[in-house]
DNA sequence: CGGCCATTTGACCGTTATCAACCGTAGTGG
DNA sequence: CCACTACGGTTGATAACGGTCAAATGGCCG
């Protein structure tokens, strides 16, 4: 699947880009770190694999990241869904060891960092300091988010919330000309993300578009249709959700 | 229920406490902490609810916390339960809002703050931040285990990793005369904690016991008599799972 | 003794996984 | 232009896991 961009103009015309002030200095930090710590990776290359030292950041600078976490059987859950300029802290509690793995969706830039850089200012080490927290606590927001429709969410419910997010988070992008659609999922990836089978996936797509929520035309390209019906199956308050898991304005 | 402190013996025999050289100072943050922004709470009561203003720490330093994070229609799912020592960050990706609810599992005193106290030395400030983000990163990796059993775990692999994740908990836990058992849990709370109804937690500690995996006396006072067994079933490897989850040495 | 609450057990049912077959499209080589 | 292949999507039949409902048991306390 891929997203339509334009699903989210209805959003905005009901009023979901309420929080015009960002109320912290907004830092981008691709320039200050993609040069001196920067790292590619193909699609499909395991960029950590879990039990590895780690202790690092990764900031991803551009593509598309899964983080997961696998049973001994190789089953795998999917843990999160990095898009360009989120930010994770790959360690466990004894601040050496990677919890989880990630691999990249498709080609991707990113930067590794163990600390921040010693030569920048004490006011923009403060800033940068604040700005990292808030990008851990975003992906914080959306682990959490996503912990609650794994566990109390039905089939219907996780699919319409991650195709809501996805939306939000694709159409917060201010980078370049909009032309970010996110990455290319089949049913079977689709699935891998929400925690369903890509048999059930299907299913619930073909329910979606039976009742209008969405469309797909030949290459599987998802369009929103419906987004308050949408919203309102995936059982989410959608400025909520916005102020919870975007931070560009 | 309630956990036999004495699981562990033979647990330390087999090498679990391989892990004797902290690679960071240890920083004992309570006395610090607990005169300037000390807080209380009593069993039941909420601290946090999710959508507040937030954007703080809470660090706990005696009792237990739940949290949460509910649908719309009540259904509520456990994100994860914070033992004395544990800090999270509460806030989403704004900085400001609670993203999840927080409430006490029993009389609980806790630490709630925006910044590190700042009459402290730039050296302590610089060991407190790394302190903050291993005790993050014991957070985050809690809240990955969780979500790989919530969402690829049966019940019993679901139940028999938490009743090992508390056990190794309490375990590390090194004040006081290491009489601490932990809340006590009925079926109901254990289900909620495991994403379980209290019927099937039931019949899942039922086949447990039965299986001599562990005893249950009469008080519901839960001993595991086989850890072996019991991290066969939870899928997991005790001496990874005790470098991601616990910080104490 | 009676009421209350947690645990236990049984019967039933719904959601989703699993297995399997089929179809449409795209790419490849003759 | 057509055969062949590969891959993703679609659909149906079946089974398993765990939820729901209901009732019985048992401990604890007034």
């Amino acid at each position: 699947m891929e997203l339509a961009t334009h699903a989210f103009d209805k959003a905005k015309a009901v009023g979901l880009n309420a929080n015009p002030t960002p109320h912290r200095k907004s830092v981008d930090l691709a320039p200050i770190l993609a040069t001196k710590y920067a790292g590619h990776a193909r699609a499909g290359s395991q960029i950590v694999q879990e039990g590895d030292d780690a202790g690092y950041f990764i900031y991803l600078i551009q593509g598309a990241l899964i983080v997961s976490k696998s049973m001994t059987d190789g089953e795998t859950q999917v843990i999160d869904l990095m898009l360009p300029d989120d930010l994770v802290h790959v360690t466990a509690s004894d601040g050496l060891t990677a919890p989880f793995s990630i691999e990249a969706l498709e080609a991707s830039s990113f930067a590794r960092f163990k600390e921040l850089p010693k030569e920048l200012s004490e006011q923009h080490l403060h800033d940068l300091r604040f700005y990292f927290l808030d990008r851990m606590g975003a992906a914080q927001a959306r682990m959490v988010e996503h912990m609650l429709r794994l566990g109390k969410g039905s089939a219907a419910t996780r699919l319409a919330c991650f195709l809501i997010e996805l939306s939000m988070r694709l159409d917060a992008w201010p980078r370049g000309d909009g032309a970010n659609r996110g990455p290319k999922l089949n049913q079977q990836q689709l699935g891998e993300l929400t925690g369903l089978t890509n048999v059930h996936v299907c299913r619930t797509l073909r329910r979606f578009t039976r009742d209008g929520l969405i469309t797909t035309d030949a290459h599987s390209h998802i369009t929103i249709n419906n987004l308050e019906g949408l919203a309102e199956i995936a059982d989410v308050d959608l400025e909520q959700l916005r102020s919870e898991i975007v931070t560009r304005q």
